[in-house]
DNA sequence: TTATATGCAAACAATTTGCATCCTG
DNA sequence: CAGGATGCAAATTGTTTGCATATAA
């Protein structure tokens, strides 16, 4: 299908590595968000000669040929989610690191106007909203 | 007044010294956003013993005591404004890095209604709109 | 076969930190 | 005068790159 790591990497005029193949892969089955050094140390489990040089290569071209997306959710570090098309943003608790993604139905609306108005023309939106999850809220509770 | 360097330092049990005040001036007279590189060039100009480290660790205490806002505005580097209360996003464009701010007067209750929704307390929204602006999409038309 | 991908180690760049000295309060 | 602040240089850390070798097509 159109959107197979196979058909993107051809269309790009690109190899299918077992590296590739393996990243990918873990990236697929995460229904979360990792790091390099997360996927770096999850994939060593399959392949122990791989570097962590290939997982930020690889990570690159991914994002490059629109199939992974790339989050700043934390200050220290980027963070790696398989596109899926469900257009998202992500809630990031401040404490544990928790992160919730979300919809939001009426924000595209706001934002076209806003390109409108300033000629702009956008091409993504990035909203993270910071907080504390209830977890945690109820943890401070009880240290304090 | 409330605002002011010399209170919100003293607040915190802080000093006032010169590096600080001549870089909270910095960060009050650029109505713009700059990164810890160029505040420090720019303060170099009147205090040239001035230290890169001095202007990381005034940028962190601002930070921490509110009066300055860390923005993530490029992928590689943070940049900084001062807080003035007025809450405000970004657009940036992709080509020239030019920086426009805008307020989204409904986005914070679609906010408030994802904090309840997911029991999260939210204490900051931070929205980026990335795209083109105006110039920079009539220089491509030119080029191609 | 041949250009691209990999692994390794070294390089990078933004930011932070240790420490001796300085200076604000 | 005492503890916080500075300047300098060195350290840190996530990410990138050069290069020789390996491999997908």
């Amino acid at each position: 299908m159109e959107n197979s790591l196979e058909y993107r990497l051809r269309a790009a005029g690109e190899r299918l590595t077992p590296q590739r193949r393996l990243i990918a892969g873990i990236l697929q089955e995460q229904e979360g968000h990792l790091s390099a050094d997360e996927i770096y140390l999850l994939a060593r489990r399959q392949h122990s000669s791989l570097s962590l040089a290939t997982v930020y290569r690889t990570l690159r071209r991914l994002k490059e040929s629109g199939m992974v997306r790339e989050l700043r959710l934390s200050s220290d570090r980027y963070y790696y989610e398989i596109e899926r098309g469900r257009a998202h943003q992500h809630i990031v608790c401040l404490s544990c690191g928790k992160v919730i993604e979300f919809t939001c139905a009426h924000c595209s609306e706001v934002y076209n106007e806003l390109a409108v108005q300033h000629g702009f023309q956008i091409t993504s939106a990035r909203v993270k909203l910071l907080g504390y999850c209830a977890d945690c809220q109820a943890h401070v509770h009880h240290e304090t």
